[in-house]
DNA sequence: TCATATAACTTAATGCATTAAGATGATAGT
DNA sequence: ACTATCATCTTAATGCATTAAGTTATATGA
């Protein structure tokens, strides 16, 4: 039986001290060139790797690992093409900078579990779940947020509010009658109307942001929001998103402008609104929010807010690594389809 | 400025030894319920979120978080929708044992850089990244792998051969015309015909495998495959199984079976083929494999081998956390749809 | 009453590494 | 020739916890 490889083990082998062997693999400065390479060699030959790394992080406080908290559970972010995006970006930059990639959803997994093995938290919008943003806020580690704010916390996000207001203005006339499909507005688990059922998180949540973008919008156009048509979708995915443009589009009167939190609603409800025979965007415009390019290869094209999730999650690890705690919003795009 | 939580700072502060906050922690039966009580107490008070894991794991060797290595990129690994039901799988059976999981992808991150940080890996789908698998036959830790075979480690696989065959056999009629769209048959980046190049890791890759039961299904049907009837495609996505497919569709004599080495390829396939104006089943059959909840959305419903890929993920887990070192085959199930 | 078992804690060795401070010998400057 | 400097290596304190073995005090039994 061969003895277990360590530091220690390694140094004696080769009649030198730990400190020497340590220095080898992290600070060449600190010996001979003949020497470390004598030690490398050495390591190589006997299957050390290098210095395990959670002595390392017990040490030296640093792992080299970021987690990256996604608030939906991870099945469902993997198949949203918005998160995905964003994930790319995320996994892209932490590899320029030669560190992982912890992935985990905020649903079931406890950050105290793996907080003392990862360098910090980037928590990738807001999570419902309220223990969660207590333990985020008292964490010991770096916490950035992205699509929303926690007290005292850096934060990458858009101006959801301009960006919607931007959207709708852009696609609003005087006479319409204007529905607005929402994402996750009231706490409940199928698609239905906000009617006066309490409202989620006023403070930060994209949705509500996005609400008053929406609201501003119609004010200016003199247009008020009636009380069943601002719609509650629990995620954005097409089944949900469905059966919300099915009952707004039955509604009389009926929309004539969607307002749509996500392309992926967007899209239903353009799906849903030709089925019925209607024109778009003759007898009804629809309007999205993110940039995705499933938006570019259905026809009509949806008019819709770029956000540009990949360099978002760039940002996102940029502003994690750097020092300053200050909160930065990011660019996004109006850009005009067939849809309005 | 408060001092450093540890167990020696709180131990100190409750006037008790380090083990006996360590037991109370650990080991409840090591000491009286009522100290038991004021020590998680006063620990709460405190702030102290219970012993520094990556010194619980320095000790104990052991951290209760499992890697995942994905043999493909994570950004593509992510759009498969095969692989997202095998990592759903996984997700769900190692919530259940109180396990983290550690994503990864194979192409860009060194398992190295996490070993010490984790109790073993899972690898999906052979990696093509040889210096990948040889630190996998290395490592100390403990190793399942998914889809291939890594010597001395157990696997979790279904019997692709026979798979395959079935899927075959179902569909093939003499006389018939027969082209195989396979999955990464050769070291190239585009969809291309075989030909003479040489073939991948013949061993172990599921794509030989299914390959083989292809050949043994034409075999006894009397069917031999011509030389450019076989396809090469780099990935499982949308545009390199189109350009295959539509290469292949244009070859004299056009094929009358297609067999397809994924669902989305047969997808593809069959698209490009209601393009061109030809009638499925009668003109040409379409045979995919994995089965996706796609093929059952579109029509024709394409005849496919089932494999389950949830349930997949859960064995996988299963299988790593038993002492078994074994490895095992799963059940598939054939289901024949309209496209055959 | 005294030996013995048990419960409830503590002591101290250990896991694997980092790093400031110290030791040693060679080189250089005057 | 003597001191200052530098390069090169070692010593030893430290990070935060686990756990076998040891210590007390209390309870049990004859």
């Amino acid at each position: 039986m061969t003895t277990k490889l360590t530091l220690k083990s390694v140094a004696k082998t080769l009649g030198v001290s730990t400190a020497t062997i340590s220095n080898a693999f992290n600070r060449p400065d600190q010996l001979s060139v003949a020497l470390r390479e004598k030690i490398l060699g050495a390591c190589h030959e006997l299957g050390y790797l290098g210095p395990n790394k959670a002595a390392q992080s017990l040490r030296t406080g640093s792992s080299g690992i970021v987690a990256v908290i996604l608030s939906d559970s991870l099945e469902y972010m993997v198949s949203d093409p918005v998160a995905s995006q964003f994930l790319q970006g995320v996994s892209r930059e932490l590899e320029r900078h030669h560190l992982h990639l912890l992935l985990f959803s905020g649903q079931a997994t406890n950050p105290d579990a793996i907080s003392d093995f990862v360098d910090g938290f980037i928590c990738y919008g807001a999570p419902r779940n309220t223990g969660l943003i207590e333990q985020l806020r008292l964490s010991k580690k770096r916490v950035l947020t992205v699509d929303f704010d926690l007290p005292g916390r850096p934060s990458v996000n858009i101006d959801n509010e301009q960006a919607a207001f931007d959207s709708a203005i852009a696609v609003l006339r005087d006479k319409d009658t204007v529905a607005v499909l929402g994402l996750r507005l009231i706490d409940a688990a199928r698609s239905q109307p906000v009617g006066d059922k309490p409202m989620w998180d006023n403070q930060s949540s994209i949705a509500h942001r996005r609400l008053d973008g929406y609201l501003r919008a119609m004010q200016q156009r003199g247009l008020t929001l009636a009380a069943d048509y601002l719609w509650h979708i629990p995620e954005s995915n097409q089944n949900y998103a469905r059966e919300a443009a099915k009952a707004v589009l039955a509604m009389t009167p009926r929309p004539t402008v969607l307002l749509c939190m996500s392309d992926l609603i967007g899209l239903s409800a353009m799906r849903e609104a030709l089925q019925l025979g209607l024109r778009i965007p003759q007898d009804i415009r629809v309007v999205g929010f993110d940039g995705i390019a499933e938006t570019l290869r259905y026809h009509p094209t949806l008019t819709s807010v770029w956000q540009f999730s990949d360099a978002k999650g760039e940002a996102a690890v940029r502003a994690f690594l750097s020092a300053d705690d200050s909160s930065q919003l990011l660019p996004y795009q109006l850009r005009l389809g067939e849809s309005s």
